[in-house]
RNA sequence: GGGGAGAUUCCAGAGUGGCUAAAUGGGGCAGACUGUAAAUCUGUUGGGCAACCUUCGGAGGUUCGAAUCCUUCUCUCCCCA
């Protein structure tokens, strides 16, 4: 009786569930920053947010415990073509998408490979059709199509759905980068129609971005951002930025294009970046941020804290006993020493990448909610300013 | 006691007359890292800003020129008794 009670409970809670699609709702604005809630039906996000990127289904070196008490993470990022090769679509559809088999139960967003078409552009070709991978494991070839890398990330089940595109490499010349632009158009029509032709696969709604490319060229920012904007979509991704430009013209880029895009969805600066640029593009208009920086340059010995930058294997630090963070409530901040710290990296012990790619996350979160913080009290600016010089003071 | 091998820049270890301030690896020091082919990669490591100076166990010698050849001293290791 209760069995059947549950089951038709659930099945209810599951069309309503449905029915309920990703909402974004703004609260307070604070010149051009906002504070919002992002809804998914794996929870909320309050944006600004910044998301711990875990490519291959795990945040490197941190527990999905830590990640979500410690390190507060609302969504985390996933890459469709690193889990296309690796476990891949049967283990990852049996497991019931990334959810099921990682056991991460808050939102996931995953790259739909674009990324790689440009960081693997020595083992790869771009066909008419899409692009041809060599995979940097085993070498064997693959083929990315707008529809499959959709219908992988519906065997993936992540909640936000990236289109495919060409993340333009810089420097581009303004013949590439609108070719490189018009190609993620086309791509972006046919991610959009198959989509929606396409259902979720494990009962919870997922949402596809589309993407703005164009380079550092301004005409073709704008052409691509009101392009895109044509997509009903629940939110929308800046592409090709921090890749070796000036930071400026990434600002710049960045500030141009929200001011085109749909105000009332949430917008992701993709990749970006260190705190400054964090600060920056949030004063900008844009509500979520991903980038390896905090976990990879964690890994090697980069911590970053509301004072400066720290590198750990530095000499200095040697006979330090201080705690590596002494403002912040994580309980491993207080625990730990300059000296352990840079005694684990020197010995080449774990626990070290450890322990700073979890400082580093952890603070990226806290800025980032400090941010919406000064944001809804109107404020933005005069923490942004003092809050950008402080962070990337090197120590 | 007899026989053999060897001592090189922080360490290990190449080099056996000029191209050698001396390969390579380790260690040290510093730097890079932005939708992760990364627990990775790069630079540097006798002194001096430089011309140049001081270095290859010690001392002496041969030579235009020596870490490299000769003499001797000191020390280390191996084998046999």
């Amino acid at each position: 009786m209760f069995k059947i009670l549950r089951t038709i409970i659930s099945r209810y809670y599951r069309i309503f569930e449905l029915s309920n699609s990703m909402n974004f709702s703004i609260q307070h604005t604070s010149g051009k920053a906002r504070a919002g809630i992002l809804t998914t039906d794996h929870g909320d996000i309050l944006t600004p947010i910044f998301m711990p990127v875990g490519t291959l289904g795990a945040v490197k070196g941190v527990t999905f415990d830590v990640l979500r008490n410690d390190i507060h993470a609302q969504i985390i990022l996933g890459n469709t073509y690193h889990l296309y090769l690796r476990p891949g679509a049967g283990i990852l559809q049996q497991a019931g998408g990334l959810h099921g088999f990682n056991g991460w139960d808050r939102p996931i967003l995953t790259d739909s490979g674009g990324y790689q078409v440009y960081s693997l552009s020595k083992i790869r070709k771009i066909t008419e059709d899409g692009v041809v991978f060599q995979s940097h494991i085993d070498g064997s070839r693959h083929q990315f199509t707008p529809e499959n890398v959709m219908d992988m990330q519906r065997v993936i089940g992540a909640d936000i759905m990236m289109a495919f595109d060409e993340c333009t490499p810089y420097p581009a010349d303004r013949k590439y980068a609108q070719k490189s632009m018009q190609l993620t158009h086309q791509w972006l029509e046919r991610c959009y129609n198959h989509f929606h032709k396409t259902k979720p696969l494990y009962g919870h709604n997922q949402g596809l971005f589309p993407i703005v490319q164009g380079s550092v060229y301004e005409d073709l920012r704008e052409q691509s951002a009101k392009f895109i904007s044509q997509f009903d979509s629940p939110g929308y991704a800046i592409g090709g930025l921090s890749v070796g430009e000036p930071t400026e013209t990434m600002y710049k880029i960045t500030e141009q294009v929200c001011d085109i895009l749909p105000q009332n969805k949430p917008r992701y600066l993709m990749g970006v970046g260190t705190p400054a640029n964090i600060i920056r593009g949030i004063s900008h208009g844009i509500d979520m941020f991903d980038c390896v920086m905090p976990t990879r340059n964690g890994r090697n010995a980069m911590l970053f804290t509301r004072h400066g930058i720290l590198n750990m294997r530095n000499k200095k630090w040697e006979n330090d006993f201080s705690p590596i963070d002494e403002c912040s409530p994580l309980e491993i901040d207080k625990t730990t020493t300059k000296s352990y710290l840079r005694h684990l990296f020197v010995a080449g012990e774990m626990l070290g990448p450890i322990l700073a790619s979890i400082h580093n996350l952890a603070f990226y979160l806290r800025l980032v909610a400090e941010a919406r913080q000064a944001v809804m009290e109107g404020n933005y600016e005069i923490w942004a300013a003092e809050a950008e010089k402080q962070t990337m003071t090197r120590l």
